[in-house]
DNA sequence: CCAGATCGTCAGCGATACTGACGATCAGTC
DNA sequence: GACTGATCGTCAGTATCGCTGACGATCTGG
Protein backbone atom coordinates (compact mmCIF):
# COMPACT_ATOMS: atom_id res chain seq x y z
CA UNK A 1 0.00 0.00 0.00
CA UNK A 2 2.74 2.39 -0.66
CA UNK A 3 2.63 5.34 -2.86
CA UNK A 4 5.08 7.64 -2.85
CA UNK A 5 4.38 10.53 -5.08
CA UNK A 6 7.55 10.47 -7.49
CA UNK A 7 8.54 13.05 -9.21
CA UNK A 8 10.96 13.72 -12.33
CA UNK A 9 10.37 17.70 -12.07
CA UNK A 10 7.40 17.76 -14.91
CA UNK A 11 3.97 19.48 -13.83
CA UNK A 12 1.82 16.11 -13.48
CA UNK A 13 -1.43 15.78 -15.50
CA UNK A 14 -4.53 16.87 -13.46
CA UNK A 15 -5.66 13.70 -14.23
CA UNK A 16 -2.75 11.99 -12.02
CA UNK A 17 -2.97 14.70 -9.27
CA UNK A 18 -6.79 14.52 -9.06
CA UNK A 19 -6.20 10.44 -8.90
CA UNK A 20 -3.38 10.56 -6.09
CA UNK A 21 -5.41 12.89 -4.31
CA UNK A 22 -8.21 10.48 -4.27
CA UNK A 23 -6.60 7.53 -3.28
CA UNK A 24 -4.41 9.58 -0.58
CA UNK A 25 -7.73 11.00 0.95
CA UNK A 26 -9.54 7.17 0.91
CA UNK A 27 -5.95 5.66 2.43
CA UNK A 28 -6.05 8.48 5.37
CA UNK A 29 -10.17 7.91 5.82
CA UNK A 30 -10.09 4.00 5.77
CA UNK A 31 -7.51 4.19 8.28
CA UNK A 32 -9.33 6.43 10.44
CA UNK A 33 -13.05 5.14 9.81
CA UNK A 34 -11.84 1.55 10.54
CA UNK A 35 -11.85 1.79 14.32
CA UNK A 36 -15.70 2.68 13.99
CA UNK A 37 -16.19 -0.55 11.82
CA UNK A 38 -17.28 1.35 8.61
CA UNK A 39 -15.82 3.13 5.92
CA UNK A 40 -16.72 6.33 4.09
CA UNK A 41 -19.60 5.08 2.06
CA UNK A 42 -21.45 3.41 5.08
CA UNK A 43 -20.86 6.65 6.55
CA UNK A 44 -22.08 8.50 3.53
CA UNK A 45 -25.11 6.43 3.64
CA UNK A 46 -25.74 6.55 7.29
CA UNK A 47 -25.72 10.37 7.15
CA UNK A 48 -27.80 10.79 4.30
CA UNK A 49 -30.68 8.48 6.16
CA UNK A 50 -29.52 10.55 9.79
CA UNK A 51 -30.45 13.43 7.51
CA UNK A 52 -33.90 12.66 5.70
CA UNK A 53 -34.65 9.60 7.88
CA UNK A 54 -37.31 7.92 5.87
CA UNK A 55 -35.70 6.51 2.62
CA UNK A 56 -35.56 3.75 0.07
CA UNK A 57 -32.62 1.96 -1.00
CA UNK A 58 -33.12 3.59 -4.72
CA UNK A 59 -33.05 6.85 -3.04
CA UNK A 60 -29.99 6.33 -1.14
CA UNK A 61 -28.55 5.19 -4.94
CA UNK A 62 -29.32 7.79 -6.67
CA UNK A 63 -28.37 10.75 -3.93
CA UNK A 64 -25.13 8.91 -3.46
CA UNK A 65 -24.56 8.18 -7.23
CA UNK A 66 -24.39 4.90 -6.76
CA UNK A 67 -25.68 1.75 -8.62
CA UNK A 68 -28.71 0.41 -6.89
CA UNK A 69 -27.21 -3.36 -7.10
CA UNK A 70 -24.74 -2.22 -5.31
CA UNK A 71 -26.75 -0.35 -2.58
CA UNK A 72 -27.42 -3.93 -1.72
CA UNK A 73 -24.57 -4.97 -0.46
CA UNK A 74 -24.16 -1.90 1.27
CA UNK A 75 -27.24 -1.98 2.98
CA UNK A 76 -26.72 -5.53 3.55
CA UNK A 77 -23.80 -5.02 5.96
CA UNK A 78 -25.07 -1.81 7.66
CA UNK A 79 -27.88 -4.22 8.48
CA UNK A 80 -25.45 -7.33 9.34
CA UNK A 81 -23.75 -4.62 12.01
CA UNK A 82 -27.08 -3.72 13.52
CA UNK A 83 -26.68 0.06 12.56
CA UNK A 84 -29.47 0.31 10.00
CA UNK A 85 -32.96 -1.69 9.76
CA UNK A 86 -34.98 -2.49 6.47
CA UNK A 87 -37.91 -2.59 6.00
CA UNK A 88 -41.05 -2.10 3.82
CA UNK A 89 -42.15 0.93 2.67
CA UNK A 90 -45.91 1.02 3.76
CA UNK A 91 -47.58 3.32 0.97
CA UNK A 92 -45.43 1.18 -1.66
CA UNK A 93 -43.97 -2.28 -0.69
CA UNK A 94 -41.72 -3.04 -3.29
CA UNK A 95 -39.73 -0.42 -1.56
CA UNK A 96 -37.43 -0.94 1.92
CA UNK A 97 -37.20 1.96 4.25
CA UNK A 98 -33.72 2.28 6.11
CA UNK A 99 -33.98 3.60 9.27
CA UNK A 100 -30.87 4.21 11.40
CA UNK A 101 -30.58 2.03 14.54
CA UNK A 102 -29.64 3.69 18.04
CA UNK A 103 -26.13 2.11 16.90
CA UNK A 104 -26.25 3.57 13.94
CA UNK A 105 -27.19 7.27 15.32
CA UNK A 106 -24.04 6.89 17.45
CA UNK A 107 -21.18 5.25 14.91
CA UNK A 108 -22.86 8.05 12.88
CA UNK A 109 -21.62 10.70 15.35
CA UNK A 110 -18.51 9.48 15.97
CA UNK A 111 -17.19 8.42 12.97
CA UNK A 112 -18.73 11.73 11.95
CA UNK A 113 -16.15 13.48 13.95
CA UNK A 114 -13.72 10.98 12.88
CA UNK A 115 -14.41 12.12 9.03
CA UNK A 116 -13.97 15.55 9.79
CA UNK A 117 -11.02 15.44 11.50
CA UNK A 118 -9.57 13.79 8.06
CA UNK A 119 -10.89 16.31 6.37
CA UNK A 120 -8.98 18.66 8.49
CA UNK A 121 -5.84 16.95 8.66
CA UNK A 122 -6.01 16.28 4.85
CA UNK A 123 -5.93 19.95 4.38
CA UNK A 124 -3.73 20.96 6.62
CA UNK A 125 -1.17 21.29 3.80
CA UNK A 126 -3.47 24.48 3.18
CA UNK A 127 -4.49 27.32 4.52
CA UNK A 128 -7.62 27.92 5.63
CA UNK A 129 -8.53 30.32 2.71
CA UNK A 130 -7.00 27.94 0.43
CA UNK A 131 -8.87 24.75 1.82
CA UNK A 132 -12.73 26.93 1.19
CA UNK A 133 -11.32 28.02 -2.17
CA UNK A 134 -10.61 24.12 -2.99
CA UNK A 135 -13.61 22.90 -1.67
CA UNK A 136 -15.91 25.49 -3.61
CA UNK A 137 -13.41 24.42 -6.66
CA UNK A 138 -14.44 20.96 -6.47
CA UNK A 139 -18.21 21.66 -5.68
CA UNK A 140 -18.09 23.42 -8.80
CA UNK A 141 -16.43 21.26 -11.38
CA UNK A 142 -18.60 17.88 -9.65
CA UNK A 143 -21.21 19.87 -10.25
CA UNK A 144 -20.55 21.19 -14.13
CA UNK A 145 -20.36 19.06 -16.64
CA UNK A 146 -17.55 20.72 -18.47
CA UNK B 1 -21.62 5.13 -17.67
CA UNK B 2 -24.61 7.75 -16.05
CA UNK B 3 -23.35 10.13 -13.14
CA UNK B 4 -25.45 12.69 -12.49
CA UNK B 5 -24.02 14.45 -8.92
CA UNK B 6 -27.31 13.87 -7.18
CA UNK B 7 -27.44 16.45 -4.48
CA UNK B 8 -30.00 16.57 -1.19
CA UNK B 9 -28.72 19.88 -0.54
CA UNK B 10 -26.01 19.32 2.35
CA UNK B 11 -22.70 19.67 1.10
CA UNK B 12 -20.92 16.62 0.69
CA UNK B 13 -17.71 14.71 2.05
CA UNK B 14 -14.34 15.75 0.86
CA UNK B 15 -14.41 12.04 -0.71
CA UNK B 16 -17.36 12.59 -2.38
CA UNK B 17 -16.07 15.39 -3.71
CA UNK B 18 -12.91 13.65 -4.92
CA UNK B 19 -14.32 10.72 -5.76
CA UNK B 20 -16.32 12.13 -8.42
CA UNK B 21 -14.03 15.12 -9.75
CA UNK B 22 -11.70 12.15 -10.41
CA UNK B 23 -14.64 10.19 -11.78
CA UNK B 24 -15.61 13.24 -14.57
CA UNK B 25 -12.59 13.95 -15.39
CA UNK B 26 -11.52 10.52 -16.28
CA UNK B 27 -14.64 10.14 -18.16
CA UNK B 28 -13.78 13.40 -20.30
CA UNK B 29 -10.84 12.38 -20.62
CA UNK B 30 -11.30 8.92 -21.84
CA UNK B 31 -13.44 10.01 -25.07
CA UNK B 32 -10.91 12.95 -25.74
CA UNK B 33 -8.27 10.71 -26.00
CA UNK B 34 -9.90 7.26 -27.19
CA UNK B 35 -9.13 8.49 -31.36
CA UNK B 36 -5.84 8.66 -30.25
CA UNK B 37 -6.09 5.36 -29.23
CA UNK B 38 -4.52 5.62 -25.88
CA UNK B 39 -5.92 6.40 -22.29
CA UNK B 40 -4.57 8.69 -20.02
CA UNK B 41 -2.57 6.36 -18.51
CA UNK B 42 -0.62 5.51 -21.78
CA UNK B 43 -0.11 9.00 -22.56
CA UNK B 44 1.45 9.84 -19.43
CA UNK B 45 3.97 6.65 -19.94
CA UNK B 46 4.45 8.30 -23.79
CA UNK B 47 5.26 11.36 -21.95
CA UNK B 48 7.49 10.05 -19.61
CA UNK B 49 9.46 8.36 -21.92
CA UNK B 50 9.38 11.80 -24.31
CA UNK B 51 10.66 13.57 -21.60
CA UNK B 52 13.65 11.59 -20.61
CA UNK B 53 13.58 9.11 -23.25
CA UNK B 54 15.97 5.79 -21.93
CA UNK B 55 13.70 4.59 -19.08
CA UNK B 56 13.37 1.22 -17.68
CA UNK B 57 10.11 -0.41 -16.51
CA UNK B 58 11.05 -0.02 -13.35
CA UNK B 59 11.65 3.17 -13.73
CA UNK B 60 8.52 4.50 -15.25
CA UNK B 61 6.43 2.20 -12.51
CA UNK B 62 7.84 4.58 -9.89
CA UNK B 63 7.61 7.42 -11.52
CA UNK B 64 3.89 6.93 -11.70
CA UNK B 65 3.30 5.74 -8.96
CA UNK B 66 2.01 2.02 -10.52
CA UNK B 67 2.92 -1.20 -9.95
CA UNK B 68 6.06 -3.04 -11.40
CA UNK B 69 3.38 -5.80 -12.78
CA UNK B 70 0.44 -3.18 -13.72
CA UNK B 71 3.47 -1.69 -16.09
CA UNK B 72 3.87 -4.59 -18.07
CA UNK B 73 0.97 -4.81 -19.26
CA UNK B 74 1.00 -1.06 -19.86
CA UNK B 75 3.57 -1.30 -22.11
CA UNK B 76 2.57 -4.33 -23.52
CA UNK B 77 -0.28 -2.23 -24.85
CA UNK B 78 1.59 0.20 -25.97
CA UNK B 79 3.95 -2.01 -27.85
CA UNK B 80 1.43 -4.14 -29.73
CA UNK B 81 0.60 -0.53 -30.94
CA UNK B 82 3.89 0.03 -32.16
CA UNK B 83 4.23 3.10 -29.68
CA UNK B 84 7.04 1.95 -27.80
CA UNK B 85 9.67 -0.56 -28.27
CA UNK B 86 11.60 -2.50 -25.71
CA UNK B 87 15.29 -3.55 -25.46
CA UNK B 88 17.74 -4.67 -22.89
CA UNK B 89 19.42 -2.52 -21.44
CA UNK B 90 22.98 -3.01 -22.50
CA UNK B 91 24.45 -1.82 -19.06
CA UNK B 92 22.37 -4.43 -17.30
CA UNK B 93 20.38 -6.76 -18.96
CA UNK B 94 17.79 -7.30 -16.38
CA UNK B 95 16.37 -3.70 -17.35
CA UNK B 96 14.42 -3.23 -20.26
CA UNK B 97 14.77 0.12 -21.88
CA UNK B 98 11.62 1.77 -23.61
CA UNK B 99 11.55 3.97 -26.28
CA UNK B 100 9.22 6.12 -28.37
CA UNK B 101 8.77 5.29 -32.04
CA UNK B 102 8.08 7.31 -34.87
CA UNK B 103 4.48 6.77 -34.46
CA UNK B 104 4.57 7.60 -30.68
CA UNK B 105 6.25 10.53 -30.70
CA UNK B 106 2.98 11.65 -32.88
CA UNK B 107 0.52 10.19 -31.10
CA UNK B 108 2.08 11.81 -27.44
CA UNK B 109 2.13 15.22 -29.48
CA UNK B 110 -1.67 14.98 -30.91
CA UNK B 111 -2.86 13.31 -27.73
CA UNK B 112 -0.89 15.42 -25.59
CA UNK B 113 -2.90 18.22 -27.03
CA UNK B 114 -6.15 16.65 -26.71
CA UNK B 115 -5.40 15.95 -22.88
CA UNK B 116 -4.50 19.61 -22.48
CA UNK B 117 -7.69 20.88 -24.30
CA UNK B 118 -9.23 18.54 -22.03
CA UNK B 119 -7.89 20.17 -18.82
CA UNK B 120 -8.50 23.27 -20.21
CA UNK B 121 -12.26 22.22 -20.46
CA UNK B 122 -12.70 20.43 -16.93
CA UNK B 123 -11.55 23.78 -15.52
CA UNK B 124 -13.77 25.79 -17.15
CA UNK B 125 -15.85 26.34 -14.09
CA UNK B 126 -13.71 28.13 -12.58
CA UNK B 127 -11.79 31.75 -13.65
CA UNK B 128 -8.14 31.43 -14.32
CA UNK B 129 -7.23 32.28 -11.14
CA UNK B 130 -9.14 29.91 -9.81
CA UNK B 131 -8.02 27.08 -11.97
CA UNK B 132 -4.34 28.06 -10.85
CA UNK B 133 -5.09 28.00 -6.97
CA UNK B 134 -6.97 24.29 -7.71
CA UNK B 135 -3.96 23.11 -9.18
CA UNK B 136 -1.31 24.20 -7.06
CA UNK B 137 -3.72 23.02 -4.17
CA UNK B 138 -3.86 19.50 -5.66
CA UNK B 139 0.40 19.57 -6.17
CA UNK B 140 0.77 20.66 -2.60
CA UNK B 141 -2.04 18.00 -1.05
CA UNK B 142 -0.46 15.03 -3.01
CA UNK B 143 3.06 16.20 -2.10
CA UNK B 144 2.12 16.29 1.32
CA UNK B 145 1.38 12.60 3.17
CA UNK B 146 -1.23 14.29 5.59
C1' DC C 1 32.63 -17.98 -6.40
C1' DC C 2 28.45 -17.34 -3.74
C1' DA C 3 24.57 -15.18 -1.29
C1' DG C 4 21.36 -11.82 -1.68
C1' DA C 5 18.97 -8.39 -4.18
C1' DT C 6 16.69 -6.58 -8.42
C1' DC C 7 14.25 -6.66 -13.05
C1' DG C 8 10.64 -8.23 -15.95
C1' DT C 9 7.20 -11.74 -16.37
C1' DC C 10 3.29 -14.58 -15.40
C1' DA C 11 -0.48 -17.12 -12.98
C1' DG C 12 -3.73 -16.66 -9.64
C1' DC C 13 -6.36 -14.24 -6.11
C1' DG C 14 -9.58 -10.84 -4.11
C1' DA C 15 -12.14 -6.92 -4.55
C1' DT C 16 -15.32 -4.20 -7.15
C1' DA C 17 -19.06 -2.76 -9.85
C1' DC C 18 -21.80 -3.78 -13.49
C1' DT C 19 -25.35 -6.55 -16.75
C1' DG C 20 -29.26 -9.19 -17.12
C1' DA C 21 -32.64 -11.65 -15.22
C1' DC C 22 -36.33 -12.60 -11.77
C1' DG C 23 -40.60 -12.08 -8.55
C1' DA C 24 -43.23 -8.71 -6.35
C1' DT C 25 -45.52 -4.59 -6.67
C1' DC C 26 -47.48 -0.28 -8.45
C1' DA C 27 -49.76 3.00 -12.00
C1' DG C 28 -52.44 3.92 -15.85
C1' DT C 29 -55.68 2.14 -19.60
C1' DC C 30 -59.41 -0.11 -21.47
C1' DG D 1 -61.51 -5.21 -12.45
C1' DA D 2 -58.04 -7.40 -15.66
C1' DC D 3 -53.91 -5.97 -18.42
C1' DT D 4 -49.66 -3.70 -19.89
C1' DG D 5 -45.68 -1.49 -18.73
C1' DA D 6 -42.68 0.31 -15.40
C1' DT D 7 -40.22 0.23 -10.88
C1' DC D 8 -37.99 -1.79 -6.59
C1' DG D 9 -35.00 -4.97 -4.43
C1' DT D 10 -32.42 -9.11 -5.20
C1' DC D 11 -29.19 -12.37 -7.03
C1' DA D 12 -26.05 -14.89 -10.21
C1' DG D 13 -22.82 -14.30 -13.45
C1' DT D 14 -19.24 -11.48 -15.63
C1' DA D 15 -15.59 -8.22 -16.69
C1' DT D 16 -12.02 -5.38 -14.91
C1' DC D 17 -8.44 -4.15 -12.04
C1' DG D 18 -4.40 -4.18 -9.21
C1' DC D 19 -1.87 -6.87 -6.24
C1' DT D 20 0.67 -11.18 -4.17
C1' DG D 21 3.82 -14.68 -4.83
C1' DA D 22 6.62 -17.14 -7.55
C1' DC D 23 10.07 -17.82 -11.27
C1' DG D 24 14.43 -17.33 -14.35
C1' DA D 25 17.82 -14.15 -15.58
C1' DT D 26 20.93 -10.96 -14.05
C1' DC D 27 23.67 -7.84 -11.21
C1' DT D 28 26.32 -6.62 -6.82
C1' DG D 29 29.24 -7.11 -2.83
C1' DG D 30 31.87 -10.00 0.10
Amino acid sequence: MERQAADDGAEPRLGYLLKHAYLAYGEMSRTALEPHGVDGRDLAVLALIGRHDPMSQRDLANLLSVDRTTMVGLVDGLERRSLVTRRPAPDDRRKNIVELTASGRRTLKSAGKAADEVERRFLSALTAADARRFRAALHALTRNPG
